[in-house]
DNA sequence: CACCTTATGACAACACCGTTGACCTGTTAA
DNA sequence: TTAACAGGTCAACGGTGTTGTCATAAGGTG
């Protein structure tokens, strides 16, 4: 069955369930990350959405094609709410900051959603939106179109990246977060100059760093290397003019 | 049922399956891997497994508690294959840039156990390793310890993550696979110039170069600007010597 | 050699999962 | 007023990880 999905805009019908909930694309994807914020990604399956929903599960296929597609929507709903707050200022590398910044914080903030998603292309409307406004600040700024693009892909991946990977920590079982913790202090604090002399040296930094997101260090890091790779494309633009 | 699992050291009686096949931890995670190598992600389920051992599925709880223990011991496997070859040349930049595109291959090969283990802190003889290895790459080129710390972290959190995202698109069921690229074709591509300019401007790039991994990009932007930054941190050494 | 213990494999069952074809019914447009 | 059909429901299929129970061969002991 593959028309299964009404597109949205052609949905007239609003015929409540069983139990009187009236469906909607927004509701499913409203609950379902509600679902993820309670009770962990495990917790998000087409039987207990329903069930949370009050309604059968098999309903759902209206809405969705597959669970793939919902989780898309769910990561487009993400981007949105990132995308919402954030205003630019004109300086490309302080707009380009405080968007990786926001991007990562908003994972942050959906865990569970942000794993699932982050290494997917929705095509959605503010996945679109986002790609639009961030090749735009780096356009503005001076960057040719190939290396805006480049740059742009990189920029993007990175904050997906790190986003997703100190979401995952984040959404592991409170035990194991704190059992990782413990390595820190437990195991390579204490491995003995002899044998390793670089982690007994800078040991008393390792336990204090490991526990931060890498991704601030991170992000400045490849701000720095983008400046100076615009400082030098534009040399070599006013050397050759076109 | 939790001592199913019986300590590697303490197995003594080997008896075969009805097929004759003698189990053991490592023919469990060889087939495994090779399980995912020839079949994908989805190929890989403790019954599936079981057959392609020859055993019942249920055998594989005498040697591994859960399928996340199962998994943690594919990738420690793997964390082992990717350092086994490296060897360092004295270059650090060299060093790092070949250490991190190692780590990043050694990921997509083995996509699945990447996703589930990138975001995880071992404290196991290789990981060990690989921090002294890393740490020592870096004082050696000059870092002094609290800035080498800080940029390990980001460097080995940045392999990580882009390793961990890009396997998890290459994981992707393949008909989500080609479904993405689509997107960027047949979406992206068609937008409009006077709604997305941006977009529409540099469309052409976007189509192919989204469909490579940006880590090599990110990574020698990481390692343009460490470098940088050690240029700045030595000439201050110099000028304030100790 | 025979006996006993027990590690380990097999089996069956449980509770889930995503998905779909068939059915039914309330809403809506004509 | 009514007929069409969108959309909710039901039941089923074939998969999944996991576990309680049982059978038996391996290996130590005498």
């Amino acid at each position: 069955m593959s028309d299964r999905v009404v597109p949205p805009a052609a949905r007239r019908r609003r015929r409540p369930t069983k139990q009187g909930v009236v469906l909607s694309e927004e509701l499913i994807v409203e609950t379902a990350m509600r679902l993820l914020g309670e009770h962990g990604a495990e917790a998000l399956s087409v039987r207990r959405l329903g069930r949370a929903l009050g309604a059968d599960p098999s309903a759902l296929y209206r809405y969705f094609r597959d669970t793939d597609e919902l989780l898309l929507a769910i990561a487009d709903e993400l981007i949105g709410r990132t995308l919402r707050t954030w205003r630019p200022s004109g300086d490309w590398r302080a707009d380009l900051r405080d968007l990786g910044l926001r991007m990562h914080a908003g994972a942050l903030a959906q865990p569970q959603a942000a794993v699932l998603s982050s290494y997917r292309v929705t095509g959605r409307a503010y996945e679109i939106q986002a790609v639009e406004t961030a090749l735009g600040v780096l356009r503005g700024a001076g960057f040719p179109d190939a290396e805006a693009v480049r740059i742009y892909h990189a920029f993007v991946d990175q904050a997906l990246a790190f986003g997703a990977l100190d979401s995952a920590n984040t959404a592991l079982p409170k035990a194991a977060r704190e059992a990782e913790a413990a390595v820190w202090r437990a195991t390579y604090a204490r491995l003995p100059a002899d044998t390793h002399p670089h982690i007994h040296a800078t040991a008393r930094h390792l336990v204090v760093d490991m526990r931060h997101s890498s991704y601030p260090t991170a992000l400045d890091l490849f701000l720095s290397a983008a400046a100076a790779r615009l400082a030098q494309l534009t040399a070599v633009g006013d050397a050759h003019p076109v």
